[in-house]
DNA sequence: CTGAAAGCGCTTACAG
DNA sequence: CTGAAAGCGCTTACAG
């Protein structure tokens, strides 16, 4: 230890008064009645010394900290996690929490909640709906966000809502033939489906044959090969909504490679109206989630939870889900 | 409380050991002999508990956690920095370290080391020299990237490198007259400092007018009016830098709007090589850095620091940044 | 209005 | 080979 750590104690020897008393003049203790001399005298010590109590001690002695921490699936993270992540800390610091982002790592919640105390969790689709359960008699409050449905959750995005926005766009478009472009990355698989769902969902009320599913890599050779693919058929297709923005580039760059032309060829919906959506040529069409709805509500249901009654207004538990219209359909 | 904490004590009772033994068998403290028998014994008795030590308790008897803390600066978080977390944290991980993620905050660091006990901390461009080094007296290491140098820090992220990388493969294709085309985004200044300024001294180092420099919105008809000032000047500019990747689009999107082609009547260098920049059309030429050797290479730094002499090989102190030629140069 | 004391759950010298 | 005891730095009834 270079530097000894500084403490209550010192701060109260400093003072000329009881390490009680720092407690209490520090963290404001209802129903003290504290001079204020004596109050100045101990604000001016833990000043001096640069006092900052310790957060291990507190959490031993208060069985709870003042973080609430945020647990991240064990899958890189992406554009709408990060902003996720960014509006639900905001929300949270506001209101006096620390909050830390830790990856799930394969531990189970009960393991995460024993070992480092925190006030509150959120869960960013770490856990699944039985671990959550199961940690439901403990007495942190657990929020999360759900992908379809899910009791236990309290933030959706609906995935097949998504899905169905972009089907909805080209039938109303005139299109009866849809495609849907797959990423390759095994860690959409979980969105997905629920997207994939929507589409389908959406043929089947249409009576339109169900859309042809083809996997589009993020490089134009490959993506050429799907896109001709899925136009080589009896039934050519001639809309296709795509898992995302990204995949919806690598369908306009295979559609180039092909000599086709979006909406004329093909008409492409993507999803996240990324900032780059708009700069590609043609802009691409696509649904926009606003996510960072999805971290304030997280936020504010966390609050909710931890204060109740402090009058704090409800959150939505969706985010809006929008159609951008520009120029692939 | 729902439940209450199961602690050593209800581990030692039902195994029927006093609560050193407990902590030695579990710890598997070094120089303490204990029978096989009781050594199982303790071990079931956790299992079936499934007791988890309390990680306050730890920290305030040893001084430090288990964790690494990663602070972040408080900008929004960018891909770049996504990388890096991910690859650091895997490395840290994989040698049974805890990650946390927290932005700054504002807060100071020695603040933070007070009130949260971590064994390290790599500072993602969060702190100052001058605040890294009034920490240096506290014994938990700190390790970061720095952008252009700078002792404190262990990982350099040379951005003067990049932009000179940008500028010199302009000036090999002939280019004489170079532009800049700046964000607007306030959290890139601090990166764009450093690229302009490696663009600037290649220019110098070849005779060449300064560059112009162009604030360049992500928007094309934004967009198109800056690549029109650029071009619209006494020696109008033939090749441009731009800022990054996205910039690069916003550059191409203004283009062709105003009729121009790539690389034909402006070449245009981006930054970052996004999985996007090789499905824009025409292709786009760009400076990748190794962003995840960043992440893995600052892991090792904490390593090295946290166990010297396990033999863990030194890791390189700058990624490789690699000019990848496509079709807009 | 203020202080002495207990105790949160651990680890670790120290005795036995 | 194992246990009793101290103490990490706090907060909070409880006395005065």
């Amino acid at each position: 230890m270079a530097v000894p750590r500084v403490t209550a104690r010192d701060v109260a020897r400093r003072a000329g008064v009881s390490q009680s008393t720092v407690s209490y003049v520090l963290n404001n203790t209802a129903g003290q009645t504290i001079s204020a001399a004596t109050r100045a005298r101990v604000q001016e010590a833990a000043e001096a010394l640069s006092y900052t109590p310790s957060a291990a001690a507190r959490a031993l002695r208060a069985g709870t900290s003042d973080t609430v921490l945020v647990v991240l699936a064990d899958v890189p993270v992406g554009v709408a996690a990060v902003t996720i992540m960014g509006t639900l800390g905001a929300t949270l610091r506001a209101h006096g929490y620390v909050v830390a982002y830790q990856r799930r790592d394969g531990r189970h919640l009960a393991e995460m909640l024993q070992s480092s105390t925190p006030v509150a969790v959120v869960d960013l689709g770490a856990f699944t709906a039985a671990e959550l359960a199961s940690a439901a008699d403990l007495d942190v409050p657990v929020v999360g966000v759900s992908l379809d449905g899910g009791d236990s959750h309290l933030m959706r995005v609906p995935q097949r809502t998504i899905g169905r926005r972009q089907a909805e766009h080209l039938v109303a478009r005139g299109h009866r033939r849809l495609a849907y472009a797959a990423s390759t990355d095994p860690s959409a698989a979980g969105l997905m489906q629920g997207r994939l769902a929507g589409v389908r969902a959406v043929c089947a009320e249409h009576a339109l044959p169900d859309p042809v599913v083809v996997d589009v890599p993020l490089h134009a050779d490959a993506a050429a090969r799907s896109v001709s693919r899925l136009r080589n058929r009896a039934a050519a297709a001639t809309g296709v909504c795509a898992y995302d923005d990204e995949v919806a580039f690598a369908v306009l760059a295979g559609m180039r490679l092909e000599q086709l032309t979006a909406p004329r060829d093909l008409a492409v919906v993507g999803v996240d109206d990324v900032p780059l959506a708009r700069l590609a040529s043609p802009a691409i069409t696509t649904v926009g989630v606003q996510t960072s709805a999805v971290g304030a509500g997280l936020g504010r249901h966390v609050l909710n939870r931890l204060q109740p009654g402090a009058g704090l207004a409800e959150p939505d538990d969706e985010p809006s889900v929008t159609l951008v219209v520009r120029a692939t359909t």
